[in-house]
DNA sequence: ATCTAGAATGTAACCGCTTACATTTGCAGG
DNA sequence: CCTGCAAATGTAAGCGGTTACATTCTAGAT
């Protein structure tokens, strides 16, 4: 492989002009360029990443890091990270956490040996607080996605939760259902808390009183859709909708009603909560909350582009809205 | 953040013993080891791998390229390729080729640019000669998944999916099914081809006589399955199961017959292939053949081990066997 | 013709690590 | 006590770029 020393030898110039040309940094002229770039293509030059890097400081690399690879949702998500980063000429680095805060944290760990100029990061486990924290020692900057920490605000974009849970719930409210049974995520997680924060908002407005016997902890899979669902039906509590806090839990509720031949809608309305890719193929098509993975994935790409690259005109948004999206595994209520 | 040499002056060494300890290369005394590695603890010295990349020639990054980040097949590749390489210490560095040809190659291009010690290729639509061509001209070594190449077949790692489609149409034929028709893959895909190779050669084995009034070609998407199910029913031939050579198109096929209020799989059988994620969520469960995904990508990376890193004791299988997965929407023929 | 500011280009010191080779040390055998 | 050899450690030359600073060139002003 031809080194730029080569590359210098053949246009006649120095190597300080060369890696001008290459970085469009200081003055050329133009016919010093054309000789430069000539001799670039006739050796079939390409610059040497790991030197580049040495040199200047800069990996051009970021890492991420999502729980897992697997499953509907992050693909989406890394999509548009990478194409958004690829354009730029950087690469992706990408490490899972396992779901698990020791996973996560060597994920992190992991990331920031390789050099990464930056992190994106979507974590399940960690606390805040550790973030907060690394935040402090300045290490490589990062943002964070899907979470909203009052320390660091200005490094997180997210999704609110809030107005999501309210709108499933207030699209079944409306619908004239008043027995509403919810199946949460783990409580733990802020983007369950929220979501049934949202919930119990919409609840209020309508003047129904949250009951606790039916609700439901899941695990934001399709197991803790399932256990709800039977939970639910064997309280012997009466309800005509159960919203879902994901929609692979939804997909657990439908497989129970299924086996139970409970009519979704007719019996039984169900709503999901993120439209993942799959949500169409369910019969009926689930009705379910839009959570715009996509979006959030390119901002968490333009805000490194911008805070670490210094990218010009880039406006950060890090709030994103839910949009509702009625299909029909809700109806409106039948009967008394 | 410190270098190895503040850690060789604090340990009291010099700058190649302390890349000794770090490479485990070379005789060390166990005195001086330790006295270098509470240096690297006390601090907090962690190796800048760009330095090292350059001075060893090794990047430590495999690059990877698949058609595209979401969806149901590959996040579950790219999970076992970078678990698999992340505990050996190397990283994985993904991109897409938008499963179209110039954004394949643009894609190499852009991990050779990288400097990846290897390529993990799972590419759509670049033809076989280019990659003999580049097998060639040694650039940077590669292995492919999902084809089999035989001026490179050291290189590939490849399902049977003629024996896929052989056993998926043998299923379905065992079940007293004699008017099959069959939704394939683009024929210019490999896959595509083979798996219908396998649907032929169970036919004949079978006496059945293959009838392209029953065949459509689509396009590996739900809308192939929802089209070719349109088209089979709308040309009015009688047929009792229809094999389809993705999961997705079988998606499409199912939102047909439901639209139309064909019982699934009382009036019609329909068989899948893959066996993604999602066809458990499938009414009735989807009947399907097991694609090892994960198992191929683990594969390649250790292909990677060996093969570029020379970890011993790996053996290396190249070609993959499918399964059957029997399910429900396949049932006995009924009537006459 | 001389002076001078800016443009264009060159020089050379790093960036932090690896590794071939040289040197020193320790110890068994004579 | 000396040799010889292996083990342990050190020396220093790169790896291929970037970039601060120095130098040379050019052209307009005087």
């Amino acid at each position: 492989m031809a080194t730029i020393y080569e590359v210098s030898k053949r246009a006649g110039v120095s190597l300080a002009t060369v890696s001008r040309v290459m970085n469009d940094s200081g003055k050329v002229s133009p016919l010093t360029r054309k000789k430069v770039e000539d001799a670039m293509k006739e050796l079939g030059y390409r610059p040497n990443s790991a030197a580049q890097s040495l040199a200047s400081n800069r990996s051009n690399s970021i890492g991420v890091i999502v729980p897992v690879l697997y499953g509907p949702f992050y693909g989406e998500m890394l999509s548009a990270i990478e194409s958004e980063l690829r354009a730029a000429g950087k690469h992706v680095i990408i490490t899972t956490g396992d779901a698990e805060e020791a996973g996560e944290k060597s994920g992190i760990e992991f990331l920031q040996s390789k050099g990464c100029d930056a992190l994106i990061l979507h974590l399940d486990s960690i606390s805040n607080e550790y973030l907060v924290e690394l935040a402090r020692k300045d290490q490589k900057p990062f943002v964070v996605l899907n979470r909203r920490i009052p320390e660091i605000e200005d490094r997180c974009l997210y999704l609110d939760n809030e107005l999501g849970g309210y709108m499933a719930t207030r699209s079944v409210l409306e619908q004239g259902h008043r027995d509403i049974a919810y199946i949460s995520g783990p409580l733990w997680k802020d983007d369950a808390t929220s979501r049934l924060a949202g919930h119990r908002r919409a609840l209020q407005e309508f003047g129904v009183e949250y009951d606790p016997g039916l609700f439901f902890e899941g695990n934001f899979e399709e197991t803790g859709g399932n256990r709800g669902m039977e939970h639910l039906l064997q309280t012997g509590r009466s309800f005509s909708a159960v919203i879902c806090a994901n929609d692979e839990m939804a997909a657990g509720a439908f497989g129970v009603a299924r086996e139970r031949d409970i009519a979704i809608p007719d019996e039984i309305s169900i709503m999901g909560f993120d439209n993942v890719f799959f949500t169409p193929y369910f019969r009926p098509r689930l009705s379910t909350v839009q959570n715009p993975v996509r979006e959030m994935g390119q901002m968490a790409a333009r805000w490194v582009l911008k805070e670490v690259y210094g990218a010009p005109d880039i406006e950060i948004r890090h709030r994103f809205e839910p949009t509702l999206v009625p299909r029909s595994s809700v109806a409106a209520k039948s009967g008394p």
